[in-house]
DNA sequence: CAAATATATGATCATTTATTCATGTGTGCA
DNA sequence: TGCACACATGAATAAATGATCATATATTTG
């Protein structure tokens, strides 16, 4: 008898639990998650245009950024003198939103 | 026209965004979604049962396992020589499921 | 082409996180 | 009581991350 059976058998394979692991250190950075939320409702935005939303400078925002970027999040492409950031990997956004809904948050 | 309307409208406050992030940091990890996969199916398990099935040495697990419980992501009981481990935030299955979803991984 | 704007990059430093090792504490049993 | 098992803890170190600053590159405009 299971008290809480509950049991969600995530069943990853060692290679899937660091992929996993990788996305999710990539986003846990409320800067990040932040940029995040932005872009889940923007479909895309300047460098600048996120830096005054978010009250971030520019060399970190970049950074923050480039490595999103590098890691599959986020795309970017140039328009004029801008590069305009845009979700690349939707999921990340289920995956704030389920933490989001926690009661205890 | 928007060609991607799927915008999620996450609207995290600054401190819902510092917890969100504070979860995903503490789960990102590959030990510790193993640790989460392990005790997802469980309900709870023991040190040794979890150092053995992950193959990952005692003390270093025990690092883990008391920092994790000590961010609320499990909880643990005594019971004789043992301690017992188990899922307190069973939201932290959904988050790593739902990434474990993707394709791309 | 020069200047201005927008963004990226690289070095450096501070901070955090991960790992290891040695040792400490609690529990059960002879 | 004393030993053995199960686990925790703390120090030391290594490695990864975050922030800042100075500077570089690309694009538009005059």
């Amino acid at each position: 008898m299971t008290p809480t059976p509950a049991s969600a058998d995530l069943n990853l394979t060692t290679e899937k639990m660091e992929k996993v692991a990788f996305i999710l250190k990539t986003t846990a950075h409320p800067t990040r998650i932040a940029i995040v939320q932005l872009l889940a409702s923007q479909e895309s935005l300047s460098v600048t245009d996120i830096s005054e939303k978010l009250n971030v400078e520019q060399s970190l925002l970049s950074h923050h950024l480039t490595g999103m970027k590098l890691k599959g999040i986020l795309s970017s492409s140039r328009e004029g003198k801008n590069i305009l950031y845009s979700l690349k990997m939707r999921e990340v956004v289920d995956v704030i939103q389920c933490l989001a809904g926690c009661t205890f948050l």
